[in-house]
DNA sequence: TACCAATATTCTTATATCCATATATTTAGA
DNA sequence: TCTAAATATATGGATATAAGAATATTGGTA
């Protein structure tokens, strides 16, 4: 029996590990889904985490940079959601484990 | 509405980023898929792959020590299969995508 | 026991990540 | 325009990760 080519599947595993390794870092994957949950500022990221403002921004930025996330200001605060669909199904994994 | 709390949903960051580091790196990931499809000793990683055998056999490790493969011995080869069921959740993801 | 193939480990260097402090930027409102 | 609140960026030190070369181990077989 001839085996399938892993090739052949044609994935961008380069792609793929950009979303993923940003996601497995403990406090980026409390923080993206506390968004859902307990509000999208970075100061309620903050409050709810402990953490300074500054790491919540610098983890912030990981996500973003990553196309993961979007920030939308709203005055002089800022909201972000995500945007990523594969991430979204990670998320979704992760919160019916 | 009052939101629900993120600590209700009882996630344990930890150990889910456990499992996503060690997947999130791209060599890692397509070893690790490509076990299913062509063939799950180290050598056969090492000729599909292109790299040293060190460089395998070092990227197996992290995968066996995060808990996510397991080796079985055949004779002098070691045939590695994926055992953690969230990383196979997560496998499963990344062939559709 | 001696040897070979397959796999694992050690060691070393280079690079990346984490996270806190301090500082800067942006926006709203007086 | 001055100020305060929210967010972003710069910097630096500690730690972690990546990867190849060299070496060690394990298992089968003569």
């Amino acid at each position: 029996m001839a085996k399938l080519d892993i090739k052949s599947l044609g994935i961008d595993f380069e792609h793929i590990s950009n979303i993923l390794k940003p996601l497995s870092h403990p406090h980026r994957l409390e923080m993206i889904i506390g968004l859902f949950h307990n509000g999208c500022t970075v100061t309620q990221c903050q409050e709810r985490m402990g953490l300074p403002q500054s790491t919540i921004s610098q983890h912030l930025r990981v996500l973003k940079d990553a196309g993961i996330l979007k920030g939308r200001r709203k005055g002089t605060e800022v909201c972000y959601e995500v945007i990523d669909p594969f991430a979204l199904q990670i998320i979704d994994l992760v919160e019916k484990k």
